[in-house]
DNA sequence: CTGAAAGCGCTAACAT
DNA sequence: ATGTTAGCGCTTTCAG
């Protein structure tokens, strides 16, 4: 492998490897005659800065670490588009763990904390143990938590609770009076607060809540946001026999589809004989023409590098939570538009 | 940040800087005695290793990167699964770079040509232009393509002939004589070689070829295995007036999904009214029930891995490539199965 | 078996 | 403005 070094560049160049640095990293202070001997040199010796060894002097490294839910949920993948294209652009990399179990977050928390490893670490939707909150608030790690949250933290959320309203107004506003719920595993904090002001909204419409038509997953896997969870908790709720309502707000639209596919083996319509509202957004909610609340997943992204940034910087600075708020993008599933669900016409 | 260095450590245990990395690093010539000593203090003092320092020191970083073709290809994603996995089991870390241009994949290669930076760089469906070829060879950095080819470097690439054959095939033994083919843009490799063997198998079983039941994509975008691709591709076959086709071969699962959305909308049925077999069998083929070409993605990811770690180990081993022989998952979309597709059953 | 010392390649403080 | 030097934290000879 190549190895030259400033060294090289200083000896061909005739100067002082103090000189090669300053103008690698253009310092003010060199002659403009001088920098272009170096700059040509380097550019002849094909020089390549070794980024460790930056690192290791400059003690900041210059890349972020993201620890995700594994990697199948698409959510995570919007979201980091937007963490991708920020961090490149000022000159950041990233590294990605995919964390299957709880130990393997440990595992990646425990990794990320590795002194000059990573400037700092993302979490995303994961519960952050509380061993660890401790350790790496005391010792000013840069943690900034995505759609999860602690208080010693940043955090950037979605507003689940305004997300969970405005779906079920929706509904209620197209007329429907018999509203269920497919939910999502109430392990999880966006379930259990989606579900929570789902009721809510009901009530204050005055309208009774029916248990038996919330079905909350059973899943563990991606806490039941997955297409599985969502056909089994409809085909459950067929199979009860009871009356079917004719509105369903869906916790994720990744779980609408499977909601869609398990109504369709039934030869059930949508939006004719039910009418769905599901939550995210992703890019699969346009394909299936699905009226969901939507999550500015790119903006997230965005706002969770700029977030880690000024926590690099400041490290003291006040602990900050901004929640984004969900909007309604109203497509076909909802029966609010002529146009019918894909799988019809 | 807490800064615990072996020095620390070697005061603590008594010993010197010396031997406190040779128990970190497991070298046999310890005494247990003094061993247990040092691992105590270093556990007393929740010691972690600067990933960094060790970087320069021992000349290597333990972590590779990827280059990938924009993230929301499900084919990459899916791959980069099994490289994660893989990766990980072995302690190494991954640095993905999207490449959303050709300017950027150039810059993404220059990053990973950073001294020290990583071990070595995974590249994606991508070309490689030749002068990193010559770059990268010179140097002896490795490299290992993925689903694209160049001469002097490891590549691991699925046989886009037989499967294209075998595709043609089973739709030939569907009794199908008047088959199409959409593609994508022929600017991809892979485009080339599914077209050639579709057309190839069409004549070896004695029909002719109707250049005018053929759509090569002119998007530029993904080269045009997208989902707006394939229909668009339909919907121009549609608009064309001519008789269309009974069956076609789609050159990727997205791009059949598109034209499932096409075909809908002029009420034509699928399969009863045109067949179709797709290529690759990503997670969305399984919702949309296509009989397509499954390549085994998360073992090219495994694979890409392990060649890129021989590769390490041994620079100068001749150059590999391997084919991965896709196989025909029958579903629904061929009407092979008595299922109907997606939007019945 | 273990301590001391010499780098790894670079930055930054200190001289000049 | 530029050369020199002291680290950054760790691995790895080299003595002993």
């Amino acid at each position: 492998m190549l190895a030259v070094t400033i060294y090289d560049i200083a000896r061909e160049a005739n100067v002082g490897i103090g000189t090669v640095s300053r103008v690698l990293n253009n310092s003010p202070k060199v002659t403009t005659q001088t920098r272009d001997r170096v700059v040509t040199v380097a550019k002849r010796l094909n020089y390549q800065p070794h980024a460790y060894a930056q690192a290791l002097a400059r003690k900041r490294s210059n890349t972020l670490c993201a620890i995700i839910p594994f990697f199948t949920n698409y959510f995570f993948i919007e979201v980091l588009q937007g963490v991708q294209e920020t961090l490149t652009s000022l000159g950041y990399d990233l590294i990605i763990h995919g964390a299957n179990s709880k130990d393997q977050v440990e595992e990646y928390l425990i990794r990320s904390m590795r002194k000059g490893r990573v400037d700092g670490t993302l979490l995303f939707s994961l519960e952050l143990p509380e061993r660890f909150a401790d350790e790496f608030s005391e010792n000013k790690m840069p943690l900034v938590l995505v759609d999860t949250f602690h208080p010693k933290f940043d955090s950037i959320r979605v507003d689940n609770a305004t997300g969970a309203k405005i779906a079920t107004e929706h509904l209620l506003s197209l007329g429907h009076t018999n509203i269920g719920m497919i939910n999502a595993n109430l392990k999880s904090a966006p379930a259990r607060e989606r579900l929570m002001n789902f009721k809510q909204t009901l009530t204050e419409n005055g309208i009774a809540v029916n248990e038996e038509n919330i079905i909350n997953s059973s899943e563990t896997r991606n806490d039941g946001f997955s297409r599985e969870s969502g056909y089994h908790s409809m085909k459950e709720c067929i199979a009860s026999g009871k009356k079917l309502p004719t509105a369903f707000f869906v916790s994720s639209d990744i779980q609408a589809i499977g909601v869609l596919a398990a109504l369709r083996e039934n030869s059930i319509r949508v939006p004719e004989d039910v009418a769905i509202v599901s939550f995210d957004d992703v890019e699969l909610a346009k394909i299936f023409d699905l009226t969901t609340m939507s999550q500015p997943m790119f903006n997230m992204g965005e706002l969770a590098v700029k977030k880690m940034l000024e926590r690099i910087e400041h490290p003291d600075a006040l602990v900050t939570s901004v929640n984004f708020k969900p909007t309604l993008v109203v497509r076909a599933s909802c029966g609010a538009n002529k146009k019918y669900v894909f799988h019809q016409q």
